[in-house]
DNA sequence: TAGTGGTCTAGACCACATG
DNA sequence: ATGTGGTCTAGACCACTAG
């Protein structure tokens, strides 16, 4: 069932990445809108309401909404997992599980994670050949399970993980930033010591907010670029100090 | 005016992070806060709608809702403003103008801020005493008068043109990626050349999606780290290959 | 001053989660 | 089966923008 606001949103996005309102142009009323659609006035602000966060549409009160841009936003899984990602966006894509281990927690990891032993798993993906991501990933003992039956170069660990005990990853928090590469890094994703590399760690919970896994993962420079669009009234993205919330 | 739904969504906020409602536990029904807050479920929802976006609580269809954080996130002004960002934060910090010059703009330029001149501007900024940013900003022509007659150590740029000419920045769209320090970014940040900085590019503009700046901002790695949270129902962030839409 | 978006209400029905 | 959140309506009033 998908619902009405999503239908309304879906036309209305449709008309700016067509252009039938193009960037920097006047949105219809609320009230013109909801004639036009045969809604109520607020099923229509609902799904302006997607429009805005997705940072398409600007809105200010008294003012009629203007056309921002005609980017559209990528969903969750698309961000979550590599495999999605490349997938939607028409890359070929690989990976491999370079070392897998259980071991026990650190402190740290026990407080994050909230189990006493985790599963250890280093993977190196590539994009269209080259290696360009190192992923270090931690995972809660619950899970550690179902991802050791996972084949070495499984593409998805997201989608293997929802088919084998429908693991749904419904929330995440993510912290970016830059670090040279180790020796190590290095020799895997084929770039020189001490080269630049962008550093998101993330971890990720379930609908109930269980924490599922931690990962620090590592892209070469250029290889990859994050986006967001804020705007004086939502603003998802934080710049913290670089003292490092979640340790090292 | 504070909308009455904002004071619910400080107390909730408030009953968060002071552990009333503790990370992990079930908020109360939709119903009971109502009941509470002598207000109509729709406020409540928009109450609890803005926790959902500050990523401090999850929603789900059917299931009780459930308290994921307490960490609280910036305003758009902290995000934009080094300086509003630095104290709200309690940290000491500084800026200076290294370089600031007109020109003719680049056709990338002229298709990103829609004038033909532009004010170049290079900035070092300083965090507690220390070079942390480089940021080099391409300012559209109609603001560049309000810019030139700012003091060369001005503290902050969005306050200054808002007092000077009434400028309100709106939106933003930001580009993170990493890159290697070059020659000059080595020397004013006092790193080694080729050294890793965390690169984030911006174009802002104003509540008529007027741009207004462009810039490429560079700190020292280590020094800041940007923080996302997302959920499967909202995703901010968005990852692309690294060709760089945005061009060099 | 007129138009537009922002807030709020009261009530109805549906979809989903959980026991 | 029951409770909970998700959707939708219809209408009212307020705050702000713009001519």
């Amino acid at each position: 069932m998908v619902a009405r606001y999503e239908r309304i949103a879906d036309e209305l996005r449709d008309d700016i990445l067509t252009g039938v309102h193009p960037v920097g142009s006047q949105l219809p009323t609320e009230a013109e809108l909801a004639a036009r659609y045969l809604a109520a006035r607020g099923t229509v602000r609902q799904a302006i309401a997607m429009l805005v966060t997705e940072g398409l549409v600007g809105s200010r009160q008294g003012a009629r909404r203007i056309v921002l841009g005609r980017a559209r936003s990528q969903s969750f899984a698309e961000l979550h997992s590599f495999a999605q990602w490349a997938r939607a966006n028409g890359y070929r894509y690989g990976g491999q599980v370079i070392t897998q281990r259980r071991r026990a927690a650190s402190s740290v990891e026990v407080a994050r994670l909230g189990t006493d032993e985790v599963l250890d798993v280093l993977r190196l993906r590539t994009l269209e050949g080259e290696p360009v991501l190192l992923e270090r990933t931690v995972y809660a003992s619950w899970v550690a399970a179902a991802v050791e039956e996972l084949a070495p170069d499984c593409e998805s660990v997201t989608e293997a993980l929802y088919d084998s005990i429908g693991l749904v990853f419904a929330y995440g928090e993510h912290l970016i930033d830059a670090v040279s590469a180790g020796a190590r890094d290095a020799r895997l994703l084929g770039v020189r010591r001490g080269s630049p590399l962008l550093r998101q760690r993330r971890i990720t919970t379930t609908h109930e907010g269980r924490p599922v896994e931690w990962s620090d993962d590592r892209y070469r420079a250029g290889s990859v670029v994050f986006s967001i669009r804020n705007s004086i009234d939502a603003n998802p993205l934080v710049r913290q100090a670089g003292d490092l919330r979640f340790g090292a």
